[in-house]
DNA sequence: CATTATTCGGATATTGAATATCCATATTGA
DNA sequence: TCAATATGGATATTCAATATCCGAATAATG
């Protein structure tokens, strides 16, 4: 039960996105080296990002991503569907319809109520990502960053932020 | 991000214990015939249980499992963790002090606002899971099952629940 | 009490799927 | 035309699921 581990390098990546706003966006190499991971990787975290509408993208030189729509309207859930896939964690294998006391199959209409438990906590988990948007995290960083960490953050901006074509 | 497959025998294995009571059990070739499972694979969960003092076992001819203790005092998150483990499923690699712009040590005292998210998300999903009780389940069980189907358990129990040496 | 059949316990391969990584290709601005 | 860049598929690696085995412990049996 381990989350692909490109999540955590999809959130970060869409809350350096944001401060950049919906015109301005980075190229694939910027992001991966500043996350310090390796570059062929993190295209595959910002394809799934890409796929999903979470970034819109613009190709050919000078060309790279930006969210896709405003940071308060990406949840963490967003992202971990892109990234993650949306398939449940725990995965009913009807083992009630198996064996010598097998239920007859017209008893399963309902699901299991075993796995109905298992569905509820993953939807307060779900709920609980839901509630949480990129604006919030940039904002907590935004607060709790010192004033030198942020302006080192802002010089590395101004080499390599870029503007991208209008969505127009 | 998917569970171990072994959750689901489990909890079903304990469902089935539950109404023999503390002193009666199940051998591990009945409780993976029943299910119609692999009984190696069977073991590998039982065992993990065992380990937990969610069953209790009893070695030597006519031994098996019980349950170690009232149904209304396991959890499904104590079967979770038991099988499963207790990883946590997002795990944060400090992937902010990697890069150019890496944040000095100092200041990850804290832990990264996404990290805490994440684990507050996944509190959620325990908190659930902690609020089911084994108990709760084979009530729904008894409530929604035809009497045919629970007449042919009654009468597979009578060929094979067993009496175990008292816990004392 | 000695014997024996039965059962759990754990360690160890083998298989298969999911993940992480890389390379070739299409596309675009300059 | 060329250099820069995202995209998609292909490849290697890791991890979980499954099968198999043997030893240790225990209760039934006489
Ligand atoms: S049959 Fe799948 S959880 Fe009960
Ligand atoms: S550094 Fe791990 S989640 Fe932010």
């Amino acid at each position: 039960m381990k989350m692909n581990e490109g999540v955590e390098w999809a959130v970060h990546a869409c809350c350096l996105l944001a401060p950049l706003g919906p015109d301005r966006g980075l190229s694939l190499a910027a992001l991966a080296d500043y996350h310090g991971v390796p570059a062929p990787y993190m295209a595959k975290q910002m394809q799934a990002l890409s796929k999903a509408g979470i970034v819109r993208t613009s190709r050919g030189a000078r060309g790279g991503y930006a969210l896709g729509r405003g940071a308060d309207a990406i949840t963490l859930l967003d992202v971990v569907r892109a990234v993650d896939g949306a398939v449940p964690m725990f995965r009913c294998t009807e083992i009630r319809q198996r064996g010598p006391c097998a239920s007859p199959r017209k008893d399963c209409a309902a699901p299991c109520p075993i796995a109905r438990a298992f569905a509820g906590a993953e939807a307060a988990w779900r709920g609980a990502l839901g509630a949480v948007t990129i604006a919030d995290l940039v904002a907590t960083v935004g607060r709790d960053g010192t004033p030198a960490h942020l302006g080192k953050i802002m010089q590395w901006f101004g080499a390599e932020a870029r503007q991208l074509p209008s969505v127009g």
